[in-house]
DNA sequence: GTTAAGAGGCTACAAACGTAAACTTAGAAT
DNA sequence: ATTCTAAGTTTACGTTTGTAGCCTCTTAAC
């Protein structure tokens, strides 16, 4: 069985993030930013638009010729999805406390801390006392 | 220029994932394993297997034929750099406080949010004042 | 020594990706 | 009206990935 390709590529997210960035762009812009930001030819990020065009993240506005593209999806959603099957993912790694070690590599401002620490006193507020992790069939550590 | 890959896949990171779960095994051991868990075919363990030996994350071990494949890279490794990957993509996805999003979106136990508190005050101590993240330029969420 | 069965290795092939050239068309300038 | 040019569309092509068939040894059994 073949896949069925939905997914948003490496490259295409740096669009997405170009034009969630500017808002909305023409393709002259979104042509510009990318050759100054990945050295793109217009070509490429020109065949890329379409592809998130036909995946239906992008949508073209403005009945005359210079259109404008929209994003679909909002930076915020996309960022949630992601985050999520980022997650699912390291758990699938069977990463012991996963966000735990996350956190450990990763260098935090004080500012960033003390966030995540209300964060969490208001999370645990109403956390369960187990949450399930879809691992491997035996595995003990996740 | 052609992208240079050295990348693990994703069914890659699934036969990783068996691999380490057992420590090490022989590709009958895999293919079974693997066969119960996605429905792969012997012959798909084994391309991957040999993909990941080429990739060095994966060696063989033990001179006559039964071999035996062992992990090169342990699972703690790779996590740390999946997990640094996976927030700078974040990061490049420009979600504000990235790590907070995450933490938000997830479920977790009373146990993992201790536990969470606890690492937060140790690195607390040492925290910088401000942490740098390559956004795009004239980016101000991030 | 011959053979069978499984381990290991090559080959295959369609879909997806990264990257980009070539072609077409619709407004802008003359 | 004709031409120029930028915007949009098609086509292309080598690589990577997912998935798997088939061939060739090695080792064990007879």
């Amino acid at each position: 069985m073949q896949r069925k390709n939905v997914t948003i590529t490496d490259s295409e997210w740096m669009v997405m993030r170009a034009i969630w960035t500017m808002g909305h762009a023409t393709s002259r812009e979104l042509i510009d930013a990318m050759n100054e930001l990945e050295g793109w030819s217009a070509s490429t990020t020109k065949t890329l638009l379409h592809r998130l065009i036909q995946k239906q993240a992008v949508a073209q506005h403005g009945g005359s010729r210079p259109f404008t593209y929209k994003p679909v999806v909002g930076e915020k959603e996309s960022m949630a999805a992601t985050a999520d099957d980022l997650f699912d993912h390291m758990c699938a790694m069977r990463a012991g406390s996963t966000i735990a070690d996350v956190i450990q590599s990763r260098e935090l401002s004080r500012a960033d801390i003390a966030n995540l620490q209300a964060i969490l006193a208001e999370k645990a507020k109403t956390a369960p006392e187990e949450v399930q992790c879809n691992c491997l069939p035996g595995d003990q550590t996740c």
